[in-house]
DNA sequence: AACATTTGACCTCT
DNA sequence: AGAGGTCAAATGTT
């Protein structure tokens, strides 16, 4: 199990890009190159917690069906952190994530942190996630996701929350060349983190991604805060791969005077 | 006023 | 018993 969370050494040396995934059930998708890869876990029962039974366990006679599903479909995700501000902050996913717990894990550095859906209590969206920086790597992020969104199954439901589709798409292609999946199809499968080195689109960024901040998951109750849908894309692939070239740089953004003793070089 | 985040407590699983 | 995961109240921001 750790060994699978364990294997970037080599790999990370190039976690500056990044590319269009494609979570696919039932196997892992691991992309060595871009930096970012998935790991498919859709075992047999994906049993999720009654929501129910919300109760906190007061008195009530049901008890909590909490149950440990660790292997019940869910996807592990590894993003770079951004490396131009918040780097306790995922890069955006293309959904709206509401935070509701947060826990310091034994034997990481950092806290994990909990998120679920948005619109859970509207579609009952049982979409969930983790997110805990890799204490190996403050730098990336492990993301778990459990659960598939049916918020934008819904008829209600808010429109497809991509992040960037004009920006998204060109830089997928560009970088993969392979145009992003249908989302109808594919719905909540794919990660839309679809940022790239660019080769030669390091240099040129903030212009592009100023408009359309991958923000434009805001559905409708995630524009207050801002928080979790409002990351530039571009600026972030920038980032990151101005990070991979100068890293003394960017780290300085980050950890400014809280560097590890470890110098770079 | 509404909603998201924070933080502590509680519960379940290993 | 310990660790991990979730809930709920309090608090903060828009």
């Amino acid at each position: 199990m750790e060994t699978l969370l364990h294997q970037t050494p080599g790999v990370m040396a190039e976690r500056s890009a990044l590319g269009l995934i494609e979570s696919k059930v039932g196997g892992g998708l691991q992309m060595g190159s871009g930096g970012l890869f998935i790991e498919s876990s859709s075992r047999s029962d994906a049993q999720a917690m009654d929501p129910s039974d919300s109760g906190r366990g007061s008195s009530s006679s049901s008890k909590r069906p909490r149950k440990r599903n660790d292997d019940a479909g869910k996807r592990t995700v590894r993003v770079p952190a951004q490396l131009f501000g918040n780097t306790e902050i995922p890069p955006e996913d293309g959904f709206t994530w509401r935070k509701y717990g947060q826990k310091e894990i034994l034997g990481s550095k950092f806290p994990r942190a909990y998120y679920r859906c948005t619109h859970q209590n509207l579609y009952h969206c049982p979409a969930k996630k983790q997110v805990q920086r890799l204490d190996d790597d403050p730098f990336q992020f492990e993301v778990v996701y459990r659960g598939e969104h049916t918020c934008h199954m819904s008829d209600t439901a808010p429109s497809f929350p991509r992040p960037a589709p004009g920006i998204a798409q060109e830089m997928a292609q560009a970088m993969i060349g392979q145009p992003p999946p249908s989302a109808a199809t594919s719905l909540g499968r794919w990660v839309d983190f679809s940022l790239g080195p660019g080769g030669s689109a390091g240099s040129s960024s903030s212009s592009m991604a100023a408009g359309s901040s991958g923000g434009a998951a805001g559905p409708s109750t995630g524009g207050r805060y801002g928080k979790e849908a409002d990351y530039p894309i571009a600026e972030l692939a920038d980032a990151m791969f101005n990070s991979g070239s100068s890293s003394t740089n960017s780290m300085e953004l980050i950890f400014p005077g809280d560097q590890p003793s470890d110098k770079n070089n």
